[in-house]
DNA sequence: TTAACGTATAACCAAATGGTTATACAAACA
DNA sequence: TGTTTGTATAACCATTTGGTTATACGTTAA
């Protein structure tokens, strides 16, 4: 078994699992879901139009990404969404944020000049 | 000339090109650097170990997606990063926080009855 | 007016994606 | 024990993606 330290910095390749990971409906669609309540594979795939393979391709994508976690109990697999990946999520785009403010910032000192 | 007005809602399928758009480390990085100042596609082309095309396309996701926007200058294309996009999506992660902190105040009530 | 520069786009290609059906395995139950 | 249920995965397929090269089109400058 291996103990996944809570990496501080995500890498370029865990930062493009996670985006296309969020950019399918079904998938995020799993993510609220499982959110509010833990739910097998099967309660999943249940509500959606397409096989069961598919759905669990889709909570693969998502496992893969960190963004839901999987735990067996009996022959079921119970889905839960990961909220501390989605805050990861945030985070980088509070990034962004941070950028577009230091730019706003020097824009601002340069017509306070004189 | 279209105006575009401010939706307040996302379709599923802007969610799926935001995300998509952001999956990529080339187009993140674009972002970032069109977040502190406009640059032009040859600009921006210069610093990437592939075709100026390749670059181009890339741009045209992001714009896409609504993520920069490009206006003429000449014959230069400028490309300026479109931060209110990117506090939508924020926007969306918060979503899935209150989601999750509607569980979490749930299960305290729960744990507060008698 | 030509030539050079910046951009746009077409045609092509390999690999990845998102679905399918079929099959196998593991746990629960009659 | 045998059958059903829940999950996993293989093989397949059409479409999309992300790159390429080549070419065309405006705009600027000589």
């Amino acid at each position: 078994m291996v103990i996944q330290t809570q990496s501080q910095r995500l890498t370029d390749d865990e930062v493009d699992r996670i985006f296309h990971a969020l950019a399918d409906a079904t998938r995020r669609d799993i993510i609220q879901r499982t959110l509010t309540r833990e739910q097998s594979l099967t309660e999943l795939a249940a509500d959606y139009d397409m096989s069961f393979a598919a759905v669990h391709k889709h909570v693969s994508v998502l496992e893969g990404a960190g963004l839901i976690t999987k735990h067996a109990n009996g022959r079921a697999r119970l889905v839960q969404a990961n909220p501390s990946m989605l805050r990861k999520v945030r985070g980088l785009l509070d990034e962004y944020e941070q950028i577009w403010r230091g730019r706003i910032e020097r824009l601002d000192a340069l017509l306070a000049e004189d």
